[in-house]
DNA sequence: CGGCATCCAGTGTGATACTG
DNA sequence: CAGTATCACACTGGATGCCG
């Protein structure tokens, strides 16, 4: 599971299979647009691009870019005036999806977490204050 | 799952879930590193050093006070010379483990396809050779 | 041993402008 | 529409040295 001897793949080089795992799907944004085009189906650079509001033409394209040669997401281009480029997850890409879904779910369990603690502080403090008066 | 107004959660903005996971455990190293915890359970600064051997002190601090502010690694100091760190996961911390040994796994997997699809791609490469005797 | 402070190079990332 | 090209910069991350 965890024998870390140095393993090569595609000019990478790893210890642990984690690491080569990061490697593919932990950029920034990638994690991000392998759940949205798992969520979406297919969609276009634009619709793509309006999934996430904070990130650049060149970001999205670069890291679409390294996906493709991943083998992760698949480039569909339509030769024609407008462009159209429709990008979709690959066999392979969809492997990955059940993992990014619960990334997903672990950061809604763990915004839910967060808020409860919150309140939690704040009901010990008004407590604290009914006590003190 | 993932409709995306924007949200706020300690200092953080983000439009799903997603993103929220990726700035807590989004780092280069963080997934390693509570990897790593989950399987050993607890380990001191150095020992935790020699399970990534590529990450430089520097990092590896500044990840774990990431990742101990954000209450998924517990600290605890002994007050001795010389001096002795252990870190551990907290009880929020385990509940990633989960979702982390699946991208591991998925990581091997994606390996052994890898190398599945060279190895056909060297076979019908010999095939060729002998179709073109 | 387990840090922290400082300095520094490299590159990741963004803003902008331009193209087929 | 879906990019590419260029520039500029912030920040990551590495090396080193010092400290409790």
């Amino acid at each position: 599971m965890s024998e870390c001897g140095l393993k090569h793949l595609d000019g990478r080089e790893y210890y642990c299979a984690m690491e080569l795992t990061l490697q593919i799907i932990g950029g920034k944004w990638k994690p991000l647009i392998i759940h949205h085009l798992g969520q979406q189906g297919t969609l276009r650079f634009n619709e793509l691009r309006r999934t996430m509001p904070t990130i650049t033409q060149k970001m999205l394209t670069q890291q679409l870019r390294e996906l493709e040669t991943d083998g992760i997401v698949h480039r569909e281009v339509y030769p024609q005036v407008p462009p159209k480029v429709e990008y979709s997850l690959t066999a392979l890409g969809r492997t990955v999806t059940p993992v990014i879904s619960r990334l997903c779910e672990w950061g809604s369990m763990y915004e839910a977490e967060r808020l409860a603690e919150k309140q939690n502080e704040a009901a010990q403090h008004s407590a604290d204050k009914k006590s003190a008066a």
